[in-house]
DNA sequence: ATGAAAGCGCTAACAG
DNA sequence: CTGTTAGCGCTTTCAT
């Protein structure tokens, strides 16, 4: 005995509109603020579903319809600042147009990005956003044979599966060495950016070293951090492997503005002085890099405008508004210049 | 022309029944992991599946079965690093038993938190997780009238909706001002907590007040932060009121570690010495926290054990297997004692 | 181990 | 402005 009489079944939308004395389509057109109705049946009908407790099933609008309102994210951290305001900023615009996210974290694993994708995918999002991984030639496979719009942001990938909002972490990292070289400095060495599944970080160290080259320098002072996530505590630790690798280097980029603090806070605590003795970069633009002492020189990438281009060529693509050609758009990361390096 | 002969229909169960000639149920069943059917056709079917390139919809399943797989969960705010790693622990362990998240940011707005509130709820969720908020008197209405568990993290309410998994934000705050009292310190203020709709700062502010009153001592040196989020901006920008109100302040607990970490760095920068002339406290145990110069006391909340408890109180009762009263659980955060104030 | 029929709760496509 | 009918793609139930 699951039901009827007073048995706690749920009300669905026959039971409101009985209710209420129309039919089921009056209800539905009443939730939907369609014009169509009149505002007194559809008051009367909200104020009744308000008495029931009634909630409108998207399950079933969604099946019928043939339009889940959902849109599918992937990052590989959710922890990490950047990609938490690149998703914040989709989520929001989106959810202002009746739009949710489905988020998945893939933890820099690319089978597990391609168990989540999959996962995603059976949900029947409108879109699907991913921020650039190693893909399993699998994953790449369903990417391109989905017949929704795929944006890849925070990247530029030389093959994109269709969409792309980003820019170049590599070309990013290149404008850092030059500023640096413009400095003066001429032994420079990189850290971190050699995590086995980080495109982003793996391009900024090649970025590191296309640059070193192109001034005629030595780019083999690369000190690696380990699997992604790298954070605060490794750019800590990798001081010393440094030193030891480059006793008389004079400036290092970091893979991010969070290993740049950590090895800006073990510089303290051996009085190295920065960037007196060492100048030290920055990538990300993280609220830290303004706030650390000294204020870190840094790469700006946007995030937030990343989530909003995405936000925005999602919802022109879901009216049809969108140009045929896949659309690469390269948000520009910017240069920010702080204490850190002069 | 939508559909038909070739023209690019996706394919749906039926399709793919009938290419491996077999009934819809017998591909429901391969796709169900289900016992109760031959492995070579299960394999057959798979094969087939991936060559049609099609995709279950798990919205129709969930339809059916009335069963979405979905939890929502909604935090103030995902780029906040406690929450975020909350929010990743829930969802890996969902993840893991094929549920999935469906999260929402409230931005400290109880109106727009009542509205993701509906909207998550439209989804049908099998349950939902709040990090408590100030809820308006509908969302509270809305919650109590629902029939799937609903679950309040970060905080232990005095009048709960369900069930709680939490601790006391105002008790926490009092040790580490017992902590500061032990130390010999009398003049102590308090930064942030003021924020309008952000219950566990208030609630570390009254428990900075409740303790100086234990103790004796004088609670009203309170530096308001304004609105939420509140960060190392507002943490940098609070020292100067901070010194105008108490010139002569001996210690500051500080609502997050974050900002903790902001005035840290004006102090820096007015060459204040941390714990010597003034000693500085947190909460949050960010990663900052323990890489900063110096390093800074704090109280950890064990953001990511809150969320595997609640994953887990989240599995059981949808096995039926728990409770049937309410469970309210104190995570019970821990002081944690560092140079920043001794 | 497999299949046929019915229906989950809603809405498109038509009336009127 | 409102109602009727059919059916979205899957799974439950009951056969075989």
């Amino acid at each position: 005995m699951t039901t009827d009489g007073h048995g706690r079944r749920p009300p669905r939308m026959a039971d409101l509109a009985k209710a209420v004395g129309v039919s089921t389509m009056t209800v539905s057109r009443a939730f939907r603020g369609k014009a169509g109705i009149n505002p007194e049946t559809r008051a009367r009908i909200l104020r009744k579903a308000e008495e029931l407790g009634y909630v409108f099933d998207a399950t079933a609008a969604s099946l019928r319809q043939s339009r889940s309102g959902f849109v599918a994210v992937t990052v590989p951290s959710i922890n990490n600042a950047n990609f938490a305001e690149t998703v914040r900023q989709l989520s929001g615009e989106l959810s202002q147009n009746g739009l949710q996210i489905l988020l998945a974290n893939t933890e820099y694993d690319p089978l597990e990005e391609e168990r989540l994708i999959g996962e995603l995918l059976r949900r029947k999002p409108e879109a699907i956003v991913l921020t650039v991984g190693q893909y399993t030639r699998r994953t790449r496979q369903i990417l391109r044979a989905t017949a929704i719009p795929v944006i890849e942001i925070w990247d530029l990938p030389a093959e994109p599966i269709q969409h792309v909002i980003g820019f170049s972490n590599a070309k990013c990292t290149g404008r850092l060495v030059d500023h640096l070289v413009a400095q003066g400095c001429r032994g420079i060495a990189f850290v971190g950016g050699d995590s086995p599944h980080d495109p982003r970080g793996g391009q900024r160290r090649e970025g590191f070293i296309a640059a070193m080259r192109r001034h005629g320098l030595d780019g083999s002072a690369l000190v690696p951090t380990g699997p992604a996530p790298v954070g605060m505590a490794e750019g800590a630790d990798a001081l010393d492997r440094l030193l030891a690798l480059r006793p008389t280097v004079q400036a290092v980029v970091c893979v991010s503005d969070l290993v740049a603090f950590g090895l800006l806070s073990a510089c303290q605590r051996r009085g190295i002085a920065v960037p007196g003795q060492l100048a030290v970069a920055g990538f990300g633009n993280y609220d830290i890099a303004r706030i650390c002492v000294p204020r870190l020189t840094t790469t700006d990438a946007h995030a937030g405008r990343i989530g909003s281009m995405a936000a925005g060529l999602i919802l022109r693509l879901l009216k049809g508004e969108a140009p045929e050609t896949p659309v690469r758009f390269d948000v520009g990361a910017e240069l920010i210049l702080r204490e850190s390096t002069r």
